[in-house]
DNA sequence: GATGAATGAGAATTCATTCAT
DNA sequence: GATGAATGAATTCTCATTCAT
């Protein structure tokens, strides 16, 4: 009773699992191949079941990619929300420790290729892009937006423009994540993730002119 | 003999201009609907004429879509060299200037939905991908990182790691144009491109930080 | 689990059979057609399925064919080549009998259009040629040289030159078949294939000539 | 007067040899590459003008396919009547010379090539099979027969069908045309045209059983 | 007459989706 | 629930034919 998983015959613990191998599975292609590209029996091949059995989980291409942009992008957010809210510390090591995190949790992963994804197929999916609009974007421009708006407050950051600045610390990483999923895959080995994202903090923080002595 | 051009038949100065015309039309359809999403069809008809006189002029759809990377995005950056080349004027100034006129020149304009195109379909055509590295991403990065090489040298930027500066500063550019065709139609009536270029300059240059006294 | 096949649902044993009916139906229609006018469309329907099905047999047009000649051509030489084995007589009895069986077998059947249609094509398939050369030239005249060989051994044939009269024996089977599908079909009427064969026969073995008393 | 084709300014003769430069570049490629695979643009570019031009003097593909048929075929026959008419000396040599001139003037030449496309599109052209069947068959074959007649009534032959012999006659030759432009083109270098004929005939003559005493 | 740009019907091929088993 | 054979709409590409110059 206490761990029902563990209860369940074998094979309905893997009915249980087909939506998740599905999707796994979908990712994978979504990224590799784009939307248009990718062949709905070559999900099912992948994730090991037959083309009929994705239309029992999926009604149909589009939903199909819009369970994956769900099921991918939204998860990354939850745990820099989480970070933000109980961190200690300077404002300045917070931003560090919020886009490094967020490189490890999202850019790094393939959630990262399918926000390339989502950015060349928002024209052909306008719900997927309301969606993303408000679980991706709002969210995590808030989450910034807070940060810094804190920052102000309490003096550790001078006055500025909350949005646009929110809007340029998001850049770099969205950057890294496009990089990484189309000609990065070349150019990569020379652009290192943490180093850029240090690169990129210390210089947002202290500024590229010489201090005043 | 003053004014050969006119003395063409008009159906053959016609034939000189289709493929300009051809490659505009095709410039509208592949950023407003993506590689996958357009017609041939379609394309020719916004161009006038019918299905068999586009391939008069490219073999298939793949070497339309290349034409017309090559025809949109390459002509963006001769404008910034030049601009570099002949600037006279403190290295923060020029590099203002750079970022304003790129986007002005190229972000602005549809090229910048080729570019978001580029990304997203890099990985379908590898020599797309090679063309792109070469002839975009190598001479942009080079303009760039020659600009702050100068600017270091002369002591109007402190010293710096000149590569992962040069990816910074192309990051907001980046961004924008993304933006701007993809969830942005919607955002960006927030987001004004010049002050967020010059708000991320602000930043970049002076940093975070408040000034020491 | 004494009849396995009649275990098959319906639909698996169509399955099964499939292959064939459209290979029969691209038979008839390649002969009555020819390659580049015979559609796919139209083999499908003839075979009852719908344009896609064709598709999950053979790969393309090209396929196809190759599929048709293969399990057209070849096995009509299976039954000749016993009959030379097992037969016991005179080798001008033979030869009588392997050449009418020839045209029962082969001739008289669809496949020798095909041979028409292959000798027409084979510029355009390589591969079919050198299958066709192979498969069906090479074993179809050692056949018949073999057999003169033995004649000739035995005194039964007077000596002669092997290769040239195993090619002179082809000829008339051959040139039943062309008239058969090209422009016999008015003709025909007037030229009778086993009269013809057996004519052909007695001229060759005794020759035109008046025999010397 | 006396030589009015010499007269004409270089350009008129060039326009009068227009259909002749056509119907040899159609030939040429109906030959190598069957009548659907050729296309006119390329017809048209052989024989030096633009494709507009073939239409100026055949009407559609059809009537240049029947046009080369006429052109190419037709005067190979005549040069053998005149033999037949004129030759003195044993049927069994006139014979002889009629196969050999038969493929030195016609199986030896491109013309042999037309006859096995005939044959493949017959069923295609009806007014060609018609043509042909009346134009080429039946005057070939009243050629032979008449020359098989006169020589049994010389008693130079013995008696015999004259129908089936004829047909006898024509195959090895027909085999010869077909060979060279099918899978011949690797093979031929083994079969020697002139051999054979002489072999074939030498067989037909003579007959393949060992004299009597 | 000659040209070659333009046309558009037609054919091959792909793949999301359905449905009988 | 699972399967995979079957479907047919959709799309790319070809080429005979036309016609303005």
């Amino acid at each position: 009773m206490q761990c029902p998983l563990e209860m369940k015959p074998r094979w309905e613990r893997r009915k249980d699992a087909r939506p998740q191998e599905l999707l796994a599975a979908a990712l994978d292609l979504f990224v590799e191949r784009g939307f248009a590209s990718t062949r709905l029996e070559d999900v099912a091949k992948r994730a090991g079941v037959s083309k009929g059995t994705l239309y029992l989980y999926f009604t149909n291409k589009e939903e199909l990619f819009k369970a994956v942009v769900r099921d991918t992008i939204v998860p990354a957010l939850g745990a820099a929300e989480d970070m933000i809210a109980s961190f200690e510390g300077s404002s300045a090591d917070l931003l560090r420790a919020v886009m490094q995190a967020w490189w490890a949790n999202a850019g790094a992963t393939k959630s990262s290729g399918m926000i390339k994804l989502v950015m060349a197929e928002a024209g052909n999916f306008p719900d997927i892009a309301v969606f993303y609009r408000e679980e991706v974007i709002l969210r995590g421009t808030s989450m910034i937006s807070g940060l810094l708006e804190r920052a102000v407050e309490r003096g550790e950051f001078r006055p500025l423009d909350v949005f646009l600045t929110t809007q340029t610390l998001i850049a770099p990483v969205l950057m890294l994540m496009l990089w990484k999923h189309s000609v990065g895959p070349c150019e990569m080995s020379e652009l290192d993730p943490v180093a850029f994202i240090d690169s990129f903090l210390t210089m947002t923080l202290s500024g590229l002119l010489p201090r005043a002595p």
